[in-house]
DNA sequence: CTTGACCCTGTAGCCGCTACAGGGTTTTCA
DNA sequence: TGAAAACCCTGTAGCGGCTACAGGGTCAAG
């Protein structure tokens, strides 16, 4: 099967392939004589692993590290089961930190109530206030709250 | 002032100073005949403001709107508050998407608790399976679980 | 023999910075 | 006076994880 087929099955864009490829989470492929890659069930099976750990919002890095336990099937299941717990880690200061976040937006939105021109508004008075809420601790790698840069 | 001591005022870098410049967050100041940017307290005020959104997580575009708002003090607060309130859903959903993903990694961990080789290791099998949690929703705007990506 | 669907490489863009390189200016101190 | 240190400048490239082109090649059907 060619890329556009692989890419249907495991629900993903030729592009992004393409790009997993070039960054090694992918193996580079045979070609036909029209220099097209060629691939099999067992690509579907890798790319659809892939697929489904950036849909638990993996990073590639931590992707990259449980296709190394895949590709090793001595080593250890603890490699593995450390590694979801450190993300599940991730993810749970991430919620924790969005939930203060949280409040203090609706804080802040209740500032608004009273006033009704901007001139006095509350919230502006606020945010221009001088204290600021810690940054978000020693960057971790749970991203924040715009957009997951794919689709 | 000039910008180390702005942005030792407002907790900020010298190079997010200019980048916020550049990206016209911050107006352009005068020069000292040297070409250093010059800066008064109204600038601390205006960053602070800056950095205080980006601690709420809001993006530039977000902060862009807000400041237009107080730069036209006659415009209604209304409009603040719906720009919180859109924030606020953005930052509510972002947190619900965590959570399940959270529940979804530790059904995952479980299943390693049986076995203890890689070989075997339920985890590589689950993740291996074609069925795949939904993509993170028509792309919103509240970033993924891995680093918030300034400091 | 042309159309169209598919594929290729390479590069630039998104966000919000950060980190240089390679220079200039100003202050401080011997 | 002159050197070192501390500050500033512009410009560019990088992060992650893609996406979206431009500008071409390949292949099957009509």
């Amino acid at each position: 099967m060619q890329i556009g087929e692989l890419a249907r099955r495991a629900r993903t864009q030729a592009e992004t392939i393409r790009y997993y490829e070039r960054v090694g989470l992918l193996p580079e492929t045979a070609r036909t004589q029209g220099n097209y890659r060629v691939y099999d069930d067992r690509h579907v099976a890798r790319l659809s692993f892939i697929r489904h750990c950036r849909g638990l919002d993996m990073s590639l890095e931590e992707i990259r590290a449980l296709l190394r336990f895949a590709d090793a099937p001595d080593e250890s299941c603890a490699g593995v089961d450390a590694l979801l717990e450190t993300h599940i880690e991730h993810v749970t200061r991430r919620i924790k930190t969005l939930q203060s976040l949280k409040q203090q937006l609706q804080r802040l939105r209740k500032t608004c109530a009273a006033t009704k021109e901007t001139r006095q508004c509350g919230i502006l008075n606020e945010l221009s206030a001088h204290s600021r809420p810690p940054p978000d601790a020693p960057v971790e790698h749970v991203g924040g709250t715009h957009g997951i840069r794919n689709g």
